[in-house]
DNA sequence: AATGAATGAGGGTTCATTCAT
DNA sequence: AATGAATGAACCCTCATTCAT
């Protein structure tokens, strides 16, 4: 919780990163309009002019904290989504490499906590279409949402309904262990939700019926 | 999302519960940080200062939004929550009947939609222990899991881990479904995941309507 | 210190005096400028509305409260005032009847303490020309000297230097006294004061030099 | 009373410095509660958030101020003092020496008119406990008045009462000279009441100079 | 006789921003 | 590359005051 440290001499990359995760940690704590660029400036070590100096404006701080947050994230689970991409094209997984990959997607999320607040503060303000991160999470949940219906959808009957549902667990359970102070085994619990929505390793895949739904690559609108 | 007109005189009572309902709206769109003062008199059609005239301050202004937002989900959901308590005195609700009441809870949850959104955005700033709803939202948590786990207990292996499980759904779908535009059918989805959790099979998977897949409830457009 | 007790149905007359004796108690705590109407009304059980009621506008509370203050003092030392002037009248009262005099008038100030602080502060403050009641403590003060200066004239040389002493004596006593919590017997430091500034008691009356000053009788200059 | 010009930029320090003593100057005409930020800011030449800048808050403004009030009282009167307390430390000053000190100490004290008002409200105001500027006063005037108890001492019967008189005479003739618009020569008032006040006849009386009763000092104008 | 409701003006304070250095 | 000084706008809040009741 304590600011980190900072060596009074520091590149200007590394400065501005550093200023970039600090503000990410206070939009977690504070919400994006409790980021106060005094504040921000005191934990970084440096003056409110100094901030500025780097980004021009409090608002241009926040678009670029935005993409530094899908940056973060982005390296955190990229790999995998890479890894089902990949899978994909060489044919479906099969169930068992599926729930391994879900699996290694929880396990992942939780191994970088500091994201984890920030994102679900930020994935809740910009449900208000004129937030500015609205766009951001609108492209990221709908990117993962096809993602997901496409590695579902040969083992279940519904794959929209279910990668919904997937992603609704992920970002429930998430919350709820947040707010319970991290209080229970968050990827056993996801585990065990994901076989309940993905039906037991016994179900046969052949009983999903994928010419049911429109399957969709990519952003079905990019606005 | 325009000020609701105001008669020049109105009951105290009345026009206390109505700052509280543009409060709450207002929470809704800019967060709970967002909330002015000022604005929210605009709205009411009176001056700041009559607005601090009911509350005293801000601080308790946002206090007693937050109950008022518990009494108006309690007023929507309370009765529902008192059904399941006395069918659970009579002896554990069938799994017919476990459903019906699932299905009924969040379809009254979408009939009140200007709840939706301010509860989803404070529920998720309010991870943060040192935020006014912290509390509330912890309370109001443990007794939903509570009364979840106590309704699934004579159907399910793990009780508490489904309880969690629906919950995490109801919060996921709800925020995935505001943020879309109401852009899908969400109590058919959610008593498609009720289903799914719940274990489906031995019940009459045939009345989640899965030709309605496509099929949106609210407004579908775009924005 | 705490606000007196209100009954319910009090005579206008008698709460008039209520409030203005609760704003005088106010003044010397807080200084004429932190008398809040609010607080004032608090303190007599009625609302802000009420206690303008009765006054009109706070300008005019202060202007009668000093009215009052006026009052109350003049109805604790007037009567010593009378007998003073009755003796002037009757030729110069001897040393041993002024300094009684003199004694009685300190011990009556300090046995009304609810007096003391607010005169003081006021006192001072109105040293600004500005002040709503310089004027009154303009003639107050100038009155106290001329009386003190003409009860002195027989027995000291300087009447209007001893008139001057004393009253600067009562004043800085007084404010001491106050300032060390009551520390001190203000009336005997007050007798042995007297004594040094007048000269002892063995000395002769006839040693003055009254023709040296001109005194006045009445306010000089009534601006 | 106009604001001193003010140039465009200033030396922080001196800023601080000039704000402080206009900070003074408003507290001696308003009193510590009739300071505004705002009319401070204007009289110094900048905006409200300017002052707040240097001071952080009112509050703050108002312990520098008094602490600055101290500061500019001690560099009139601390020579004095330090003389004093050097010829305490080589035995006991002769009588001559003592008024000579006395005489001194009242005519610099005079010389300084700018702090005489501010210091007389803020003392009186400063009687209430809870004043802010309670501790400075208190220990101000128990260090005079231990101060003056050692240097009558010697030549006296009741130290500790001839200095609390000292002190009264002090402070009640300052005040009688500022309300009085500085009408009467308060020097050799003062001179006058420290001869009647250690007992004069062993002294050589002429010094008062009795001739110059009349004579003022400072502006005789009655307003 | 007295109040509850409401207000406009002004208070201190915070905030993002600017600019000379 | 970064800051100290300063600001205007906006914020929450307090105040004396008004007015229908």
């Amino acid at each position: 919780m304590e600011p980190s440290e900072v060596s009074s001499r520091e590149s200007p990359e590394v400065r501005r990163s550093h200023i970039l995760g600090e503000a990410i940690r206070l939009v977690g704590q504070r919400g994006s309009g409790g980021l106060r660029v005094q504040e921000l400036a005191r934990r970084c070590g440096l003056s409110n002019a100094g901030v500025l100096y780097y980004f021009g404006s409090k608002e241009e701080l926040l678009l670029q904290m935005i993409q530094e947050l899908g940056r973060r994230e982005a390296a955190v689970i990229e790999p995998l989504v890479r890894t089902a991409e990949r899978e994909l094209e060489q044919g479906a997984p099969s169930k068992r490499a599926l729930l391994a990959l879900l699996h290694t997607m929880a396990s992942r999320a939780c191994q970088s906590p500091e994201l984890g607040l920030p994102l679900l503060v930020l994935q809740a303000e910009a449900l208000e279409p004129r937030h500015p991160a609205h766009r951001f999470f609108r492209n990221r949940d709908r990117m993962a949402a096809d993602l997901f219906t496409r590695l579902v959808a040969p083992h279940v009957k519904y794959p929209v309904s279910t990668a919904r549902q997937l992603l609704a667990l992920m970002t429930g359970l998430l919350q709820q262990w947040v707010g319970s102070g991290r209080g229970f085994d968050i990827v056993a619990e996801w585990d065990r939700a994901v076989v309940a929505v993905l039906g037991g390793p016994a179900v046969c895949a052949g009983e999903a019926a994928p010419g049911r739904e429109q399957i969709t690559r990519g952003a079905a609108r990019a606005e």
